[in-house]
DNA sequence: CGTTTAGTTGAGCATGCTCAACGGTCGTGG
DNA sequence: CCACGACCGTTGAGCATGCTCAACTAAACG
């Protein structure tokens, strides 16, 4: 669909769309449209060239990567994230493949679109270099978490993470199914499981999706969360609350772009 | 020192600087000047404050990352290369340490300076979205050549890497010591060892730093270089070659920016 | 109901790390 | 000039983390 112009006003208060004027804005999402996808679609190839800037509102998509037959996650996006940014900005092949998980609700944005618009508005153009700069920190934030932590030091974080994200009750629901959340924390589904079991001793208890940390100082001696890896620390936010822009994310459960 | 007119004009022809105006271009370099730091300086340590966008213009530095008294490296850079660009871009923290790892030359830009430059000059914004971008695509590279490959394969590609680079003759000499080649390649310098022993198989023996590489299809029958992980690959330049600006490096002896 | 799929548990294995010893080289200082 | 020490690199032995493969359970779905 074209996109309908109360789509776009929504739109309009997204990601580094904020802050541009009306002109950028409309030039920068010509020839963009909203489209659906049921779960399980493969948006994108590694390898294949880049049209369009994603924009996801609803849903959640998986951004992974292969080699000789072996598969990857790395990262796993929820709206509202933008991603393979950095190969529009360049015209360059994607990096990742997306695929998403669930039926999600995606704006597409042509890429000659987003550049033009970036070239003509300096204002907008540093927008845009905010959520890339983010996006980059966001994966430097997540290469350190896998070469510095083990696999039971990675879960302890993230569900440190998830509470943090959930309000810090006492008991989190698992937003992914366990054998997604494996791999997004870089390990098999089996060895997931054994984490837990670890994790108990940290006063961790597992029903299905629903986890309780009832123990939370054992789980933090054990984590030993840290805002130069972990991204659920206060963020600080310049006086109109308009965020300074690095996402509240981190990339594992973040953002990414090719 | 305050930047010689003679240093401003040779760095004008580096990096994003290229495209730029002469006004925009002494606007983002206000306050600049260039600096010798012998090997082993410490420029910056993660969680410190950035006042300055670094570009190494002589020598080599390390970018790493600790967490718990475990320590990792993220890069290793040689010239030309920006470095912790991203944090620059948002007024952030640096997620990573950077140290010299021989004598270089630095020329350390005021972070102010070039925020100011882009958020004038649309041109220059653009040019800095992309150099942001190839320092995103080469993390999403190096995430790849980890997450994918054992280590031997790792190491068969950087030779094959390094031999690109240094002409494709049947000869070819390490740039760095051995240990931080393992440690760029993340593994142990006794790992380092055994896997050119593996590769003896593939035709490679090693003396000193020189490695010679008898056996290429061998080596790279086991290497599987792709243009998805590796940026070792004919580059794709515009008509007036004046790259379109993907950087050559990837990240493995690359590029970085926090 | 049978079938499928997610999740768990166990056994064995592989990759890579730690620790220790040793050889070689280089630079310093006697 | 030589002796010593420091450090890089290599090699070996043992260990730990995490993976593979397989069996089994439980819930979901036709």
């Amino acid at each position: 669909m074209p996109l309908r112009p109360t789509d776009a006003e929504h739109i309009r208060h997204l990601s580094f769309f904020r802050a541009s004027t009306d002109a950028t804005f409309d030039k920068a999402i010509a020839g963009g449209f909203l489209q659906k996808f049921p779960a399980g679609t493969t948006l994108l190839m590694e390898g294949d060239t880049v049209d369009f800037l994603y924009i996801l509102l609803e849903g959640s998509v998986e951004l992974g990567a292969g080699w000789k037959s072996k598969d990857t996650t790395l990262a796993i996006l929820r709206p509202v994230s933008t991603f393979i940014l950095a190969a529009v900005v360049l015209d360059a092949d994607a990096l990742m493949t997306a695929v998403t998980l669930e039926r999600s609700e995606i704006l597409m944005v042509p890429g000659e679109s987003l550049r033009r618009a970036m070239k003509e508005d300096a204002e907008f153009c540093f927008a845009v270099s905010e959520e890339l700069s983010g996006c980059y920190r966001g994966l430097v934030r997540s290469i350190k978490n896998h070469k510095l932590r083990d696999s039971t030091e990675r879960l302890a974080n993230y569900l440190l993470t998830q509470r943090a994200r959930q309000g810090g009750k006492i008991e989190i629901v698992l937003p992914h199914e366990k054998r997604v959340l494996a791999s997004l924390l870089g390990m098999t589904p089996e060895n997931l499981s054994r984490a837990f079991l670890k994790l108990q001793a940290q006063g961790v208890t597992v029903d299905g999706a629903r986890v309780r940390l009832e123990k939370v100082t054992a789980l933090e001696r054990l984590a030993r969360p840290s805002p130069l890896i972990d991204n659920h620390f206060a963020q600080p936010r310049n006086e109109l609350g308009k965020a300074h822009t690095e996402r509240q994310k981190g990339l594992l459960d973040g953002k990414g772009s090719a």
